[in-house]
DNA sequence: TTGTACGCGTTATCAT
DNA sequence: ATGATAACGCGTACAA
């Protein structure tokens, strides 16, 4: 029963042009035709039909929003922050997560592009690969139309992103417990992606310039689901029964902090005194734990905004930096003494 | 410089009906032409446009998918599961955001609508409103495509909706709190919709059939932002400050009880020892907090599975049941005594 | 101010 | 097995 512009303009007894024009408001319609016009379209409901409008059309008025998995806290936040801005400035989103296996990636990404989204918002830098081989789908995408990275970044042209220096902020993360005193930290990661990376070398940097010798460095990869604290804790209390000795926890995520400070609490350690423990992404889980956990902030809805922002005068046609740089900011809280 | 099927058809010395054939896998092309068509598309990356695919065909193998806030614990995994779902099944999901606002909903739910998707679904019991009138958006959209409810209901033609008894599992945790020898229960929710009183009810119908007296029932609305676990804490205090003594605090919400966590650690409680606490969603702030909380698992898995099943279903036409209901359960940790 | 007619890219029907 | 062509619903030059 789908009304067509043709079935409102017989009833008007208009052209479907003066129909058309009526609905995009695009001037030169008689108050009283725009009336009448109007009058039948609220009757019956009419509501335009997106797919031919997009046909003839240059925009759809759409954005991809790609990310591996939007249940994960941080990830959620950025799809819901994103969204929001798109839809504030009249775009709508199509969501889809692509797991963390890199063919599947490139399938949807095409998937995405058939549906002539006005661009692609990769969230996460988990969609920059390090071989350049593997980054061609990326480009041969950039070559349709603009792509949006979320902290991440990659030089192509009509490659923009908006990211977090996670390297520095990782940095003043590792030297500040350092510097309170605790050379012997346990770095937990669960991420190699290329912002995963920049976290550790900016942990590593701040060991290296505070001359922690190899025995004192404590790093493990975690490669568990992020949804359970308690396989967390369990993995650092492995870690620490097979001789690893540290007084400060460090995660690249707060979940992974979270383990850390469920291990402290099984051990008996008390919290900050005897064990320190920074987090990362300043998610509601700092403020659930107890004592609730120091993170660092990566200002996730500067990141999105600017983002948008820069995809917005892209797709105006207006030049703009294809990559912005904010800084992250310690949030000091209770798991640490300084 | 986005090809055709035409531009293709030529460069491959054939129609376009056979490039069409090809790539529709629909038979009737000999092994040679469909070789030859097959690698002109890959040579020049052609992907077909899904706006003139999806004006001829009945379907444009898109979902919308509606939620109030998908940053939101509960709700971001639920619409991860949902779109994994649908995806695994060919379908896009369309996300859209609305907020709580019952005019701004009825906007979005007409602009998806244009958006010309398969079906919508609604995620969360918000679009459910009490007045029949302000449910009329429902039936309008319900009549032209199948509009599936995830934790909600509504009796209506092409309405159909899968959903976990809250009032029930409710019940149940509250009857067993008091079973424990704890009367007095302060019991916190932040949602009025029909699942936050379903739950509700649920809490007040085991409080009657254990005929606890008025003064030592306290329910308490939160009105605040859900992501700050401090604020619901002193909001406890709060409450507790203005002569409300209770032993137990259950919330609707995981992130409510892990504030009642963090009231009772701050005013020396033990726990479960003095006061016993469960929460709802059984999310992973369960595992985060100190003691790990006891919560309700509305088995989400579940309901968002059997939610794509129907709509597949009922997308191929077939005859299905319009409200499947699920139980919840109790997950008990180490903030309850039983 | 209003109407006519074409194009957008694809699929499906009908010939061949 | 393959090709020509008519829809699909809308926006927009162009004409009136």
């Amino acid at each position: 029963m789908a009304m067509t512009i043709y079935d409102i303009s017989q009833k008007a007894g208009v052209s479907t042009a003066t129909v058309s024009r009526v609905i995009n408001g695009s001037g030169n319609v008689s108050p009283v035709t725009r009336q009448k016009v109007t009058a039948i379209i609220e009757e019956y409901g009419y509501i335009p039909n997106a797919y031919a409008r997009g046909m003839g059309l240059r925009s759809s008025k759409t954005v991809g929003l790609l990310c591996a998995d939007s249940s994960d806290l941080y990830t959620a936040r950025a799809v819901y922050l994103l969204q929001q801005e798109l839809q504030a400035n009249g775009y709508e989103s199509l969501l889809c997560c692509t797991g963390f296996n890199q063919d599947v990636r490139q399938d949807y990404l095409h998937l995405i592009l058939s549906k002539k989204v006005d661009s692609i918002i990769l969230a996460g830098s988990h969609f920059i690969a390090t071989s350049e081989l593997d980054n061609a789908y990326i480009r041969e995408a950039a070559d349709q139309i603009p792509i949006m990275l979320l902290n991440a970044s990659y030089d192509h042209p009509h490659v923009y992103s908006a990211l977090c220096d996670d390297y520095a902020a990782m940095h003043e993360a590792a030297s500040s417990m350092i510097r309170s005193g605790i050379p012997d930290i346990l770095y937990l990661y669960n991420s190699k992606s290329y912002s995963g990376l920049r976290k550790l070398n900016g942990f590593q940097k701040a060991l290296d310039e505070n001359n922690i010798p190899p025995s004192m460095r404590h790093i493990l990869y975690y490669d568990g689901t992020p949804d359970s604290i308690e396989s967390i804790s369990d993995f650092v209390t492995r870690a620490a029964e097979n001789g690893h000795t540290f007084h400060g926890i460090i995660g690249s995520d707060d979940a992974l902090a979270a383990g850390g400070i469920k291990y402290a609490q099984q051990k008996g350690l008390r919290i900050p005194e005897e064990i320190s423990v920074i987090g990362y992404n300043n998610s509601i889980l700092t403020t659930c734990c107890t004592p609730a956990l120091t993170s660092v902030d990566n200002c996730l809805e500067v990141l999105t905004h600017q983002l948008v922002h820069t995809l917005l005068h892209v797709l105006a046609g207006e030049e703009m930096p294809q990559k912005v740089v904010f800084s992250g900011k310690l949030i000091r809280r209770d798991t640490t003494l300084f």
